[in-house]
DNA sequence: AATGAATGAGGGTTCATTCAT
DNA sequence: AATGAATGAACCCTCATTCAT
C-alpha cells in the first residue's frame, strides 16, 4: 500500500510534468493530467491541494537548486579570467568543464520552472534568473569598457542567454549533444559581448 | 458623432491591445477589454465582429509589412560582403541604415504578433519569420566554415534574435533607444558568429 | 414630408413581411429588417414600438379578416347540401366558386399570421382557425354518419388542410394556380373523408 | 452509483426531450433543460458534449430506424394492388399490418426528429421524408392517371400526410390509439386521391 | 484511497431595445 | 425624423475545484 500510493504520486506527477512541459501552467488542464496518470480528477486532489500545489512540488527541486547556486554564485565568477585568453578553442574547453556542473540543472522542470511559470508565484524565478545573469553582463561590461554606450543590453544578452539554452534543451535530449550546443552557445556570447566592447 | 464614434474605437482598439500585449490572444479577455475601455461588451461587438477580428485588425498591418519583406527579403542578403568587413564601426553604420527601414514594423502590435498569436489564424507568423532567419544563419554558416559542426545551433540564434529584438521593443518606446539597441545586438550576433566561425 | 413618412413606413413594414414570412417571428431579426429596409434600426423604433407592435401591423388586417368570418361562418355551411352531389366535377366547380371569395385572404400577411406567430400574442389565431374548422368536420361527421368512431380525425383534418393551403400559397405566387390547386386540395379532403363515412 | 448515473442522465434526456419537442433545436435552452432536469449547467456537460451531442442521443433512434426504412423501403411499394381493392375496410386491415412494423418509430423523439432538427446535422431528415413519400404520389398518379392536370399536389400530400401523423402522435401517447387513427388517417389519403384521380 | 458527479464562475457571442444627439 | 452608439440579459460552453459515497 505503501509502495502503492508512491505509484500513484509519481504517476500523477509524471504526467503534470509532461502537461506542465508541453502547455506551461495556465494552459495545463488538471482533467488531462489525471486522464494520462491513469487515475482520477478526484484522486488527483486527494494527494495535492490544488493546480498549485501540483505544479511547486514538481518545481520546486529545480528552484531550490537555483537559490543555493544564486546564494554562492561568487564562486561562478572564478572564469572571468578567462576574457584574457585569445584562443576561443580554449574558451570552449574551459566553459565545457564549468557547464558540466551545471548541466544536471537543466531537466525537465527547470524548463518549467523558467518557462512554464506564469501565471504561479513561481514567475519571479525566471525574473531572478535574468537578473542575476545580467548584472553579471553588467560588472563584464563596466570592468572591461568603462565608457561603453549600450549597458542597455545587458538584461537583453542575459534573456537570450537563457532562453537560448532552454531551447537547446528542450529540442535534445541526448545529454552530449546538450553540452555541446549549449557551450558553444556560450562561448558564441562571450565572443560576441567581447566584439562589440572591444570596439 | 463621427468623432465620438472613432474615440471609442480607439479606446477599444488600444485597451484590446494591451490586454492582448499583456496576456496573448487565447488569456485575453473579451470583457476585460469591453472594461478598460470604458464601454459594454455588447459594444465591443457592435464595432469588431468577433475576438479575432478585433485582434486582426490590431496585428493586420505588421503583419502585412513582415510579409512584403518576406516577399523581397532578397534585397536583404545583399548585406552579405559584409562579413569581409574588419572594422566593427563600419557593420554598426552600415546595419543601422538597413534597420532603420524595419524600425516602424517594431510596435506593440508586432509584438503582439510575435508572441501572443497562439490560436489565431496569425500563429505561424512568428515560425515563419524564424525559419527565415534560420536559413539566412544556415547559409551564412555553410558559406563561411562548411565544417562547422554546431550547425544545430542556426534555429537557436535566429529564435534568440528575434526574441532580443522583441525585448528592446518591449522595454523602450523612445524610436531612438530602439534603434540604437537592435543594431547594437544585430552587430552582437554578427560578431558572435563570425567569432566562433572563425576558429 | 407627409410622403416621404409614409414611403419609410412602407418600407419597414415590406421589409419586416419579408423576414417574418421566411423566418418567423422569433428568428426574424430586428436589425435584418431594418438593413432591408434602408433604414436605421433606431429609426424603425422611432415607427413602431417593439417587434410585437411591428408584428401586429403586418398581421392585423389578414386577423380581422378571419374574425369577421369567423363572426358570420354560418354563412359558409351553406355549402353542406354538396354532400349530396356525386359528381365531382360538380364539386369542383362550386367550390371554385365559393374560394373565390377568400383567395384575397390567403395574402403572406395571412401566411405570416398562420405560421408564423409563434411567441407571440397571435398564437391563438392558428388555433381557433384549425378548432373552427374542426368544429365542421365534426358536424359533417355526426351529421353523416353517427357510429364513425374515428371521430378525433377531425382536429387532424382541420390542420392539414390549412396547412395544405398555406404551402400551396407559399409555392405559388400565380393566384390562378392558386386556385387550382387550392380547390382541387378541398375536393380531396371532401372525397376523402366521405370515403371513410361512406363505409 | 452506477444507477444515481443513470438516474441523472435520463432526468437529463427527459429534461431535453420536452424542451426540444416544445421549442426546437435552436430556440430549446441548455439552462431550462438542466433546471429541469434538477441538476447544474455545468454537471449536463459532464454527460452531454454539447447542445448538438445531446439532440443526437436523443433522436437517433428514430433516424436510425427512418434510414433502415429508407434502404429497403421497395418491400413498401409491394401494397401498389391495393389500389384495386374496392372495399375500403379491406385498405383498413392490410394497411393497418403494414403500419404495425413502423408505429414502434413513431414517437416523442421522431416528432422531434421531423420538427425540431433545424438548426442541426438532422435538418435534411424531414426533407427526405417528404421527397420519398412526394415520389410515391407522384408515381401512383402517374400510374393511375397520365392525363392528371394537378400533380403539383404530390408534395403537398405528402407534406401534410406526414404532419398529419406527427399531429396523432404528439396529441395521443397510447400506441391503439395513435394506431387505428394513423391507420384511417392513411386511409383517409387513399381514398382521396383516388377519388381525384378517378374522374 | 478512490471515484466521478456536482458546482459556479468565467469564457465568447447575439440581439431586442433604449437613448443622446 | 433620423442616426447609430450603448445597454443588458440571455445564449452555449469550459474548467478548477469540492463533495458525497
Amino acid at each position: 500500500m505503501q509502495i502503492k500510493k508512491e505509484e500513484v504520486i509519481n504517476s500523477i506527477l509524471d504526467s503534470a510534468e509532461n502537461e506542465f512541459f508541453n502547455l506551461g501552467y495556465d494552459k495545463a488542464s488538471m482533467r488531462t493530467i489525471a486522464k494520462n496518470a491513469d487515475t482520477t480528477l478526484g484522486n488527483v486532489y486527494n494527494y495535492f491541494d490544488s493546480k498549485e500545489d501540483l505544479f511547486s512540488k514538481i518545481v520546486d527541486k529545480p528552484y531550490n537548486m537555483m537559490q543555493s547556486i544564486f546564494r554562492n554564485h561568487n564562486s561562478y565568477s572564478k572564469g572571468d579570467e578567462l576574457l584574457e585568453i585569445k584562443n576561443i578553442d580554449a574558451w570552449r574547453k574551459e566553459l565545457r568543464s564549468t557547464l558540466h556542473r551545471y548541466l544536471p540543472m537543466f531537466t525537465k522542470p527547470f524548463v518549467i520552472l523558467i518557462e512554464g511559470s506564469t501565471g504561479t508565484k513561481y514567475s519571479h524565478a525566471r525574473d531572478a534568473l535574468v537578473n542575476l545573469l545580467a548584472e553579471h553582463f553588467h560588472e563584464h561590461i563596466y570592468e572591461y569598457n568603462k565608457s561603453y554606450e549600450n549597458v542597455e543590453l545587458a538584461p537583453v544578452f542575459a534573456e537570450e542567454l537563457i532562453d537560448g539554452v532552454i531551447k537547446i534543451v528542450k529540442n535534445y535530449d541526448d545529454i552530449n549533444i546538450q553540452e555541446r550546443l549549449i557551450t558553444e552557445y556560450v562561448v558564441f556570447f562571450a565572443v560576441g559581448t567581447m566584439g562589440i566592447l572591444n570596439n
